[in-house]
DNA sequence: CCCTTTTTGACTTTGTCTGACCTTAACTAT
DNA sequence: ATAGTTAAGGTCAGACAAAGTCAAAAAGGG
């Protein structure tokens, strides 16, 4: 069990509960520096080990003065039923699913009813005109996107 | 956020902010001496950072006594601002475009933070990999489903 | 041995910074 | 007035600086 990707695996989350605010943010080409491996490993270990199933969600900037920031989702309220929700979600989602799914995040109180509105104009109007294969696949990425948001968001009231 | 275009907005930002008549003036060159770098910087963010679809105008004069001069642009209060944006949107969008526009509704109001944290991921995380092409028709195509289900739930502006 | 996971590196994309060259305005001397 | 000088700011292409992708090679584990 000596693989590099479980030591930065197990940096990189010592680094997260070390750090209150709920995120850490590094430098990919360092990070690779410091474990002597290639950069694009770090890729693997971001997406096979933070997920967005797994908790997890990864921000970065490329170009100089770039970053990759891991951040920790928030399960620690109603969160859980959100992430019920996405862990369903695969790669397509029919319109009338996507709108249960929505309807449930509602009746669980994790969005308000303008959220909920904001979350099915672009589940159903945004993508009408699209043919049906490539509109269940965006469907299901921006509902990933979105429920992701909300899971990152609950909680935090910053207005 | 170690590159100097960041700090050069930051203070423009600061600088905009203290001063209560809504635009600031600076000398171009000047500015890039406070920054220790070229003057073209001072070009590159200006067009990256303080852009239209952000909120801001940019107008100058050359020659001796020369000057730019940065505008932040007042919302319309209430649905205007929307409608605006709603009819500034066209077929494609990019994300930085999108991002402004976004913000520019949160500043006026119009969207909770939470709300804004939603459209930010629908226009740019959902759709990342996503060829450039059909990546800013489908932003175009969502943004404006949103702004429209923004304009519908604020009640006021009927549409 | 075969299958899964890890590791690598060549190539791509995106964002930033720089410098050479261009345009415009004000001032000055004729 | 007019031409020349100087003092601004503008443009653009290319260098540089990250991070991302993908598929093939290598390493493990049953």
């Amino acid at each position: 069990m000596s693989n590099i990707a479980d030591y930065i695996e197990c940096y990189l989350k010592k680094l997260l509960s070390e750090n209150p605010c709920g995120y850490v943010e590094i430098r990919r080409n360092e990070l690779a520096g410091r474990f002597n491996c290639v950069p694009s490993q770090i890729n693997y270990v971001l997406t096979t080990r933070f997920s967005a199933s797994q908790g997890y969600l990864v921000e970065s900037r490329r170009g100089g003065g770039g970053y990759v920031r891991v951040v920790k989702l928030p399960l620690e309220k109603q969160g859980n039923l959100a992430l019920d929700i996405y862990r369903l979600i695969g790669d397509t989602v029919s319109r009338s699913e996507a709108e249960g799914l929505i309807g449930r995040l509602y009746e669980g109180e994790l969005i308000t009813w303008r959220e909920a509105q904001l979350m099915q104009a672009v589940v159903s109007r945004s993508i009408a005109h699209l043919d049906a294969p490539l509109r269940d696949r965006f469907r299901a990425l921006s509902l990933k996107a979105m429920v992701v948001s909300i899971l990152r968001t609950t909680g935090e009231t910053r207005f």
